[in-house]
Formats: structure tokens, C-alpha cells, sequence
DNA sequence: CTGGGCGCACTACGGCTGTAGTACAGTCGA
DNA sequence: TCGACTGTACTACAGCCGTAGTGCGCCCAG
């Protein structure tokens, strides 16, 4: 009579390590690096005691683990609305962009955080780097070909620039110096067309 | 002879809360959020055990003596190079803010590190959200009476895109999804250039 | 049918952390 | 001169954290 309440097996629809995973994301979000601990895992998943050092056993386990299902779930947010056309219009790239950000702040706010808190932790984590490092490089690659085919007279700087801006933006509205309001789609849009058209259109300065 | 080696008395040059919050913040650059500690700092300090408590006895008041100093630094650093004239020429404002970037990422990268780790922090610390904000307003201030001289005609979207775009490119060079170099002092000109270009020159989109 | 392998639940422990408490030295005002 | 005070050094303690270890029950190969 010592069975769980609820052993539904091997596979009962989500993995073990993905409960676990999406525990310390939520985690993170809510309570920073210093609120990760393997028991608080266990209770935010609902986990018996002892399940997240199961999965991972050291502390860097428990990171890294955490950063794959961040990337992969970016990916597959990213995935189904970003990168229109090979080349479509400027507009597309603008709106799509746009949109992306824009989600991030209010859809998937949580993951946005977490991301941060990570991004500051893999400072000191060489390992965690190289899984950020993998997952960035295809997404500005992407963006690469992209505004090479809009002109972009210096695309590795120009890619930089944008991914800088979203960043910046999101950061600024998430955990930013003034509590900024999250700003509408429109205006988030705005402000990307402005920047891409200072990249694109400006042929004096070079 | 339980005389401490340097007790140099009540004014030792630099006042024992200035040391403590000085040393917090190099710790913060380094650990992190998780190795900011009351004995960490003492170590870190070259004080005898126990001075940080002291100083600051709870954590929340370590963390607010620590934004404060940050604070303080910053200002004393922005004050010296920024803001050169009420209505300079763009090439001014552009070259500022441009050094000031640059300078965060080189001289004061450890100034920059640890405002993020404070930042994230200040999301669950409304007390830290409180001197951030206060810090930032005026620097907001001045830089939205410098685009609106500039002829900006939505002056504070413009001033949230500016400074998203610095914080971000802080950001990425010092803890981003990949390790980028420090671009240099031209190129940071040259985005931002850009993107003032973008926002002060478009006349068809608004 | 059965034996091995594997994940899971649970316990144990050394170390560190935040915070409180106490005693002492130097300073200043009366 | 002396008494109170402030800041400092140090100690104490309860709680939490990371990690290792152990035994049990389930599943599948043979």
C-alpha cells in the first residue's frame, strides 16, 4: 500500500524530465536563480520529494537541462510565426519580427524571463554558453539572409543591431529600468520599421 | 592582543559602507545573484567577518545599500561625458551616447554586469524597482528633451527605442545569446546612427 | 516464467546562509 | 572626569541546500 497515488507509468504524456524542466523555468520566473533548488523543483512540479535530483543530479545538470527545453521551446514558438518568405516584402519582416517580440512579452513572458536569468548565469557557466551559442546561431543566420536580401550593406553588424533591439526591448519592459508598460504591437512595429529603415535607407553615411 | 591588524579608525578614507556595497557589486559581476552573501562580501571586502551585517543586517537592506552605490557610480559616470549641449548637433548626441555604450562595455563592464543582476531582481524586490526607477527618470528626462530639440515627433517611443537598443547591445556583448566581441567605438556609432536616422528621418511611415 | 536492469521514492549528511545576540573599544558631551 | 553612545568584532543558531546513498517495484529480454 506504499504505491503513489498516481503511478500511470512510463509514459504518462508528458516525460518525466519535461515536468521537471518546466518547473524550473516557471521557477526561475517567479523566483530568480536563488529560488531554483532541486525540493523547490520537486514541489512546483508536484513531484514526489527527490524526483528533480532523479533527473538531475548536480545543480549544472539541473541548468543545462533547463536551457534545452528553453531553446527548444523558443524554437518552436519561433518557428511557427517567424521567417515569412526567402524574400518577401520589408513590411513581412517588420510584422513578423514585430510579432515575435511582441509575444514574448505577454504570451510567453514567462519563458522570456527565465531566458534572462540563464542568458546572466551562462556568464559563468561555460557549458550553458555552448547551448545558447547552438541555438542562437540558426535564428541569426536566418535573419542574416534575410536583410541581406532586403540591401543591407553590413549584415553581420545589422543582424547585431536588431536582435539587440528586441532584446533591449523586452528586457527593458520585463525587468527595466522604468516599469514600462508593455508596448502595443503598433508601436513595437514602429519603432522596428524606423530602425530597419536607418539600416536600409541610409546611403550618405555609409 | 586581540587588536585587529588595521583599525585605522572612524574615517579610513572610505566609508565602511561604501567598501561593503563596493565589494557587492564586484561579487554580483562575478557569482552572481547566488553568491552575493553577507561573508562573501566581507571576504571580498578585506573586512573581518561580520562588517556586512552590520552595515546591512537583512539581505533586502544589502540589496538596497548596493543599488544605491550602483546608482550613485553610474550617475557619476554619465554626468561626466554625456548631455554635451541642450541642442548640439545629432553628431554630438550620437558620439555621447556612443561613448557612454562603449564605455559601459569596457571600463564599467562590471558596473553594467551587476546593474542586470540587480535589475532581475528589482522584478520581485518593489522596494529595489523603486531606486531604479528613480535613477533612470532623469537620464530619460534629458535624453527626451535632446530628440525633441532633434525634431522627434513621438519623443517617448523614441527615447524607450534608444535606450532598449543600448541595454540591449549591453546586454548581448556582456551576457548574450552569443558571445559577441565588443563591437567598436565606430560601429556603435554607426548603428546608432542608424537608428536616429530611422526615427528622425521617416517621413512616409509616420 | 524468471532474472536482470532501471527508474523512482525516500533518507542521510556535511556545509553554508541569514539573522540575532553579546561584548568591547573609541568618541563626544556634560 | 566620567557616563552614555555608536560602531565594530565576534559568536550562536536554526534552517536550507546540494549531493550521495539505499531499497523497492515495474518492465522486458531470454
Amino acid at each position: 500500500m506504499s504505491a503513489p497515488a498516481a503511478p500511470p507509468g512510463p509514459s504518462s504524456g508528458a516525460s518525466r524530465a519535461g515536468l521537471v524542466a518546466d518547473a524550473a523555468l516557471a521557477l526561475l520566473a517567479e523566483r530568480g536563480m536563488r529560488g531554483l533548488t532541486h525540493r523547490a523543483v520537486d514541489e512546483r512540479a508536484g513531484l514526489p520529494q527527490g524526483s528533480t535530483s532523479n533527473v538531475a543530479r548536480t545543480r549544472q545538470a539541473l541548468l543545462e537541462l533547463t536551457v534545452r527545453r528553453l531553446a527548444d521551446r523558443e524554437a518552436r514558438v519561433l518557428a511557427l510565426h517567424e521567417m515569412p518568405d526567402p524574400r518577401a516584402g520589408l513590411d513581412a519582416l517588420v510584422g513578423a519580427l514585430a510579432l515575435a517580440t511582441h509575444r514574448a512579452l505577454t504570451r510567453h513572458r514567462t519563458l522570456t524571463l527565465a531566458r534572462y536569468e540563464l542568458a546572466l548565469e551562462a556568464t559563468r557557466r561555460p557549458e550553458l554558453r555552448a547551448h545558447f551559442d547552438a541555438a542562437g546561431a540558426r535564428f541569426r543566420e536566418q535573419l542574416g539572409a534575410l536583410v541581406t536580401a532586403m540591401g543591407s550593406a553590413d549584415p553581420a553588424r545589422h543582424v547585431l543591431s536588431l536582435v539587440a533591439w528586441a532584446d533591449g526591448l523586452m528586457f527593458s519592459c520585463v525587468a527595466g529600468s522604468f516599469h514600462a508598460e508593455v508596448p502595443s504591437l503598433q508601436e513595437v512595429r514602429s519603432g522596428l520599421r524606423e530602425l530597419l529603415d536607418g539600416m536600409l535607407g541610409g546611403p550618405p553615411g555609409r
